[in-house]
DNA sequence: GTCAGACGCAACCACTGGTTGCATGTCTGG
DNA sequence: CCAGACATGCAACCAGTGGTTGCGTCTGAC
């Protein structure tokens, strides 16, 4: 019952900046290294590489186009990568009712 | 609408080590930087480093006990944790399914 | 008192997020 | 067609961090 999750795709999406960048891509519909670059607080090549290891991951896609490359989200893995960070959520959340519970019985146990 | 976490809390909790710790110390009720470091693949002193870090932030508590020092989960800030994990996992899902609907009205509307 | 067990500290290594600098490739206006 | 502007890619370098080994110290038990 341990929380084993795809450590690659929760460390893609572990990352701060990581996170700001897929959500620009959403509400943007896509961009450049160059235009996320200008919306966030760092160079354009570190947002090249984290683009480059989202990519990877396949949270994002991009196309070459022209003299500019262009990515777009992979909603379909975001969506995995959604489903599993609030699976560990739900882990977490039932196993602190279960220590809960037992506690109370501790208590109730003890005070009989 | 930006997805704004406490980036501690997060990056705390980020780490695949720091969640198996967590998760064996919720188990085990509590342990000691050998007794956890015997049920993972790392050193003693890598776990110390950890339940540092994890104490800094509030998720656990290690108290001197002889000449061992005992962690114990602190329930309500892990709580906490989980709660922002889920949020932002919300909010992604909520603009996935905004997304959705966006292309899908785009959709409608070029067909007519 | 001595010896084993648990800890803390320091040095060191590898990886990664970030930077700067530079070279390459592609449009575009004259 | 050519020059300049714009976007990219690559390489070197720096700082922080997860991990290791090694060593010193403190506590408990025989």
């Amino acid at each position: 019952m341990s929380v084993t999750v795809d450590d690659d795709l929760w460390s893609a999406v572990g990352d701060p900046t990581r996170r700001r960048m897929l959500d620009l891509l959403l509400s943007d519909g896509g961009g450049t290294a160059t235009t996320l670059s200008e919306q966030l607080p760092v160079t354009r090549q570190a947002v090249a590489k984290h683009l480059g290891v989202l990519d990877r991951v396949g949270l994002v896609h991009g196309t070459p186009s022209g003299r500019e490359r262009r990515y777009e989200v992979d909603e379909a893995q975001l969506a995995r990568a959604v489903a599993q960070l609030s699976s560990v959520g739900a882990t977490w959340d039932a196993r602190l009712r279960r220590i809960k519970q037992i506690a109370e019985a501790i208590q109730r146990g003890q005070q009989s």
